[in-house]
DNA sequence: CGGAACGTTGATAGCTATCAATCGACGTGG
DNA sequence: CCACGTCGATTGATAGCTATCAACGTTCCG
């Protein structure tokens, strides 16, 4: 039954191979030729991480350059007596390890299953700007967007309520899976646990139990059964001062 | 006699001319050429920014690159009822405006006399890397560590307590001043006002006061008159967890 | 059926914020 | 020369948010 589960995500495989695209898609204008290119990485052969496992980036080795096509991950840190904290959310048509001076203490772990594919045909497309002008805007874009993202983080963590934070994070998810094809109705997949998120805005386990119960309780959030629906998208906003990264189409 | 200290500054521009050049220098090595012309750059007439000014970037003019040669100025963003929260300390060698993707709420502002000066024939080099491959990878592995550095400051606001992050905090200058030659016998100029720590690493200042007091009884720190010495760099590295980022030298 | 992972709840402690007031240093204007 | 305002640092009292500890419920799965 577990092969089976596994076996129909499999024959969805189109449907996530359009992710990269989607993603890319949203950030900058492409041609034809540059979609297709996409769609090919995208239904290029995929690697698969379970839920929990680490995916190690051996130190000294140029690091592959890959995109998720499905499943979530973390950029975490740990410290010695255990706290953890979660830097980054890793979503499909998100790149992996493009990030470099990654710390030694840094780890990638999957909080979902994980597909993955190589992407070394878009880096290569970046490169070359005359050929693929579409593609090397957008990933300049992405990479901007996920500084912009680290940007809020810390402000999130530095300056906002464990109410405010949580609101912020719901926003942020919204916004980036919202061109990935992953919203429908203000609703969106959650496989989040409470501990990931307790992680992720360096709150207690516990905490952060009581302030979905807030959360619930105002009508703002239904979170269950690894789905989450804002119903009040107004309040988050308010609550938050979400405000998303504006993309500079015209940025040199 | 302000006068003559403003002048007095100026005399000294030679020295503070090296910044640039030491600054990249520890990230690469440089041939003498590339020494000659970021030294060149150092010299070129700076501007010169008033302690507690804004740095504003005209959101839809191309930046103009610009590199700190003396005084410290901070990226930052305000919460709507008055909540600030520091990004990045920018230090001198440091780089202006380099960050895309900044968002509206962003602003710098200077915490200190601010002398920058145009960037632009180093960015310039760092597009032929044949002509200056020192400068290219130093200019790759600066904003490598721009980035660690941005996951250290998330996870000191997330995991970390207030003495932590302070003991985090001077570690980190003490790292970062180092190359630019501003730390002397474990003593740094330190110019942050008690609010600006707050601002920074997500406290209040009167809480900023209070782990400064514990962290003199300690004997771990002397802080007075704009210079901080640490007196137990074991101590601050046991608390802080503190981890230099590794500049890859191989880097691709 | 037992175990593991996750979620929930109550009680308590503790870290940090907030409010208010004081002090010293500095620069300004009378 | 002195009064005065501002800024930064300091201190005390108090409140409050969040962590910690412990226990229990639920779901899923071997």
């Amino acid at each position: 039954m577990r092969d089976l589960g596994v076996q129909r995500r499999l024959q969805q495989s189109d449907v996530r191979a359009e992710s990269i695209a989607m993603r890319l898609g949203s950030l900058a204008k492409l041609s034809e030729t540059e979609i297709a290119l996409l769609f090919r990485v995208g239904r290029s052969p995929c690697e698969v991480h379970q839920a929990r496992s680490l995916i190690q980036t051996p130190a000294d080795q140029p690091t592959p350059q890959r995109f998720v096509i499905s499943g979530w991950a973390a950029r975490m840190r740990e410290l010695r007596d255990g706290r953890r904290q979660i830097y980054q959310l890793i979503l499909p048509g998100d790149a992996l390890n493009w990030l470099p001076g990654a710390a030694a203490a840094e780890i990638i772990q999957c909080l979902t299953m994980v597909q993955a594919v190589n992407g070394m045909a878009v880096t290569l497309a970046m490169r070359d700007r005359t050929m693929w002008p579409g593609v090397a805007t957008a990933l300049e874009q992405a990479a901007a967007q996920d500084h912009a993202f680290l940007f809020d983080h810390v402000s999130r963590l530095g300056r906002q309520s464990a109410y405010e934070r949580m609101a912020h994070l719901f926003l942020e998810l919204h916004f980036r899976l919202t061109p990935v094809g992953l919203v429908h109705e203000n609703s969106i997949p959650f496989p989040l646990t409470q501990e990931a998120i307790g992680d992720l805005l360096g709150l207690s386990v516990v905490h952060v139990n009581r302030t979905l119960q807030l959360m619930r309780r105002d009508d703002v959030i239904i979170l269950r059964q690894g789905r989450l629906t804002m119903l009040d998208m107004a309040a988050l906003q308010t609550a938050s001062e979400f405000r998303p990264p504006k993309t500079a189409p015209g940025f040199a």
